[in-house]
DNA sequence: CGGACCATTGACCATAGTCAACCGCCGTGG
DNA sequence: CCACGGCGGTTGACTATGGTCAATGGTCCG
């Protein structure tokens, strides 16, 4: 891409319509690119930030620090995502934003943000678009967590991840990659890190999916979007991404 | 309230600033009120709404459907609350809306309302605010459903349900409206029905709280709010609503 | 009175948590 | 070069929380 603020264009383009001028407003918001090391914080709870954050590369992650003393994460980021698009209008973060590999992002600072969807609407509405997409990750991951074996729950997961790496554009034919140790999952799905071990292990057996040392690897999309009861409506695609033929009717 | 539509104009003040102009516009908004019978459907999965619904009286709920039977429950939504406002830039449902009991709403068309919102866009910020806030309330349920035990999930509900309901002024001296049996309970915070029972008969023991017939009962809010690990913070309140201090100290 | 719905309780079972040992890999430093 | 330590993953034994199934009781209402 040219200007990399592209990468904002193209993800809200996979979801909204935008004019030549409103991509032309994207492409001159002044931004700032920053490099993350793993498990540095962009954000932390209880700051009030005053720049918006896009992935560039890597992959990110939102969580709640517990009393008790881990993290719940609450959702994982890639390339063209806004994680803290809340920040804009909301003056504290009730969640904290983090590397969870080598990452590099975007950051747009809220004035000329916020001035750029006063002077195009449409903009504005498809941000807002992108924060309701968010809310919607969101609710099928209190689905995903409670009423769902742990099986499941990180089959859904490896679904979940790779449609919207394909989404995004980058997954290539079958895999993605997915930058989590086991104990990370545990803490994402609400499981001990036994639990998952055990819980990947019988999905190994399936031969639907392959994940180890931070790579995803589909085998057979059909039986993994059965395992995982997944259904991609929540996530609002307008037209399907492509790549998905390609490991769907694979045998194991 | 002399105007139905002055519901709407309080819920946003809890967190946006409005003009005389934007709560003009607001009033002007052509709506239609429409009663539901318990368990009634405002929205299906799947629909495409024309409008928007606010909650006058009575509870309301968002859900899931399962593929294996039951429901998933979101969240819970009383006067004010738009449990749908998502539908204004969305175009498919990703879930349901219902009654919980006998309940009023009121139906704003989309199209006036869109419009009002380019007319004003601070009345637009204030309903994405209100959206933002309602992710937060999502991320929230991933934390509590996930790596809580059953009787802090338990607790840390009654907190959210009867601090929102001050905000929203439909509860007195500690107490609220609950319209939930203890299977929906179940269905909103991922248990069964006998466990919610025993955690539950547990919970009574500590005297912090009273549940029985759909009406929620605060004695020792601080007790309550230790045993449900609850921080306000996630709800993103501009001042703290009037009538905790009544039931703060209450010793059982 | 009977039925529907909800809550409660008990017995039993399954899933997942906890604790702990161990392995393999990798990078560091003697 | 090799020893060491750290980290992540795997496995096992035991425990505990919660699920399932089933029976019972209470309340409201027709």
């Amino acid at each position: 891409m040219r200007f990399p603020n592209d990468v904002v264009v193209r993800k809200l383009q996979e979801h909204s319509n935008l004019s030549d001028a409103d991509i032309e407003g994207i492409r001159r918001l002044p931004a700032r690119e920053r490099r993350l090391m793993p498990a540095e914080d962009v954000i932390r709870q209880g700051d009030r930030p005053t720049a918006a954050v896009v992935v560039l590369e890597g992959m990110l992650a939102r969580y709640h620090g517990r009393r008790a003393g881990g993290r719940q994460y609450l959702s994982l980021h890639i390339r063209g995502d806004m994680p803290d698009a809340q920040g804009l209008f909301l003056d504290r973060m009730d969640h904290g934003v983090c590397a969870l590999d080598h990452a590099t992002v975007l950051l747009l600072r809220h004035r000329e943000l916020v001035a750029l969807t006063t002077r195009r609407p449409s903009v504005g509405i498809a941000i807002w678009r992108e924060t309701l997409i968010d809310a919607a990750i969101f609710r099928e991951a209190i689905t995903n967590n409670s009423g769902r074996t742990l099986e499941t729950r990180l089959a859904h997961l490896f679904c979940e991840q790779y449609y919207r790496a394909l989404g995004s554009g980058c997954a290539e034919r079958g895999s993605t990659r997915l930058p989590l140790t086991q104990t990370q999952l545990g803490e994402l799905l609400g499981a001990s890190l036994p639990s998952i071990t055990r819980a990947m292990r019988a999905l190994r057996r399936t031969n639907a999916v392959e994940f180890r040392t931070g790579k995803l690897q589909i085998l057979n999309w059909v039986r993994l979007v059965e395992l995982g009861d997944f259904d991609r409506s929540y996530l609002h695609p307008r037209k399907l991404p492509r790549g998905l033929t390609d490991v769907t009717f694979r045998e194991g």
